[in-house]
DNA sequence: TTAAAGCCTGTAGCGCACTCCAGACTCAAG
DNA sequence: CTTGAGTCTGGAGTGCGCTACAGGCTTTAA
């Protein structure tokens, strides 16, 4: 970390790394995606970051950590800087992510009944009677549940 | 399909393709994870199945419908063919798995919470207010919600 | 007999979010 | 001045479940 002429703090893309708490590869990853640009470069072609850099990658870490994929989060980093009405912007995206969610909470919940349902059945047999969950998946005895999957 | 000299049915891996409903690439796939394998070659190094390939394939869709990964399957398959006692082994495998299962629900329960409250929150603001999503990423007034995700 | 359809092997690509490496250059401390 | 740490670019590898070739052989139907 050094300043400038003008005071403002700079930080090579090593001091970023320990600032936010992601890997110098991992920031050159964004800076491919164009997540994140270095303000500058030296005259020998180091990065050079700013304060401002940290905010933008736990902004990314923030997004991803509600299940963002990095393409979206592109997307919302450009929603950041224009700051003409994002909410209405962001407000389709964000019903349809929430719609995505409420699915695949839907397709999980299922699993779990039909597996844990066979696995229930299976404690309820003696033992040398054959397995409940391997009959579902030879075919045997389980339409009725695998239908709530598909 | 044709008939060899005590009956049993053979079935080209097209035709199997055309019964399983998979294709001939993931067939062959299926075979390089030791999934699946011919019952045998022709002279000319086409591969034979049987029947019973065509329930081995359904086999491995269900268990695929209820979100068993090919390496599981694999583990499966052998069970299956070993007929001692394969509730037992399967038991520890399934609680395992419906443990990170209900993980997963949690986790994505957690995500519908938050980002509908801040969807919510956005609504009931007026036009020239800040996105209370964006904020949130910005790291701004969101720290008890955000807490419920890690 | 010939053309089309089928099958073979081996290899490469996809999407996602990284991660790692080689080989070269630069910078800071002693 | 040297040494070691830091950084650069470009490319390859990871895991998963496929998918898609290319180039060549075999089988089947007309």
């Amino acid at each position: 970390m050094r300043t400038m002429n003008n005071a403002e703090v700079t930080l090579s893309i090593g001091e970023l790394s320990k600032r936010s708490g992601v890997s110098i590869e991992t920031i050159r990853y964004y800076e491919r995606l164009g997540l994140l640009k270095p303000v500058a470069r030296t005259t020998s072609g180091y990065r050079v970051y700013d304060i401002e850099s940290v905010n933008t990658i736990q902004f990314v870490k923030r997004a991803q950590s509600l299940g963002f994929s990095l393409a979206a989060i592109s997307d919302l980093l450009k929603l950041r800087t224009t700051k003409e009405a994002p909410c209405h912007e962001l407000h389709g995206k964000a019903v349809t992510y929430l719609e995505e969610i409420e699915m695949e909470i839907k397709k999980l919940t299922n699993i779990h009944f039909v597996l844990s349902s066979l696995v229930q059945e299976c404690l309820t047999k003696k033992p040398k009677d054959s397995c409940s969950v391997l009959d579902c998946f030879e075919g045997k005895g389980c339409s009725s549940l695998l239908l709530k999957i598909f």
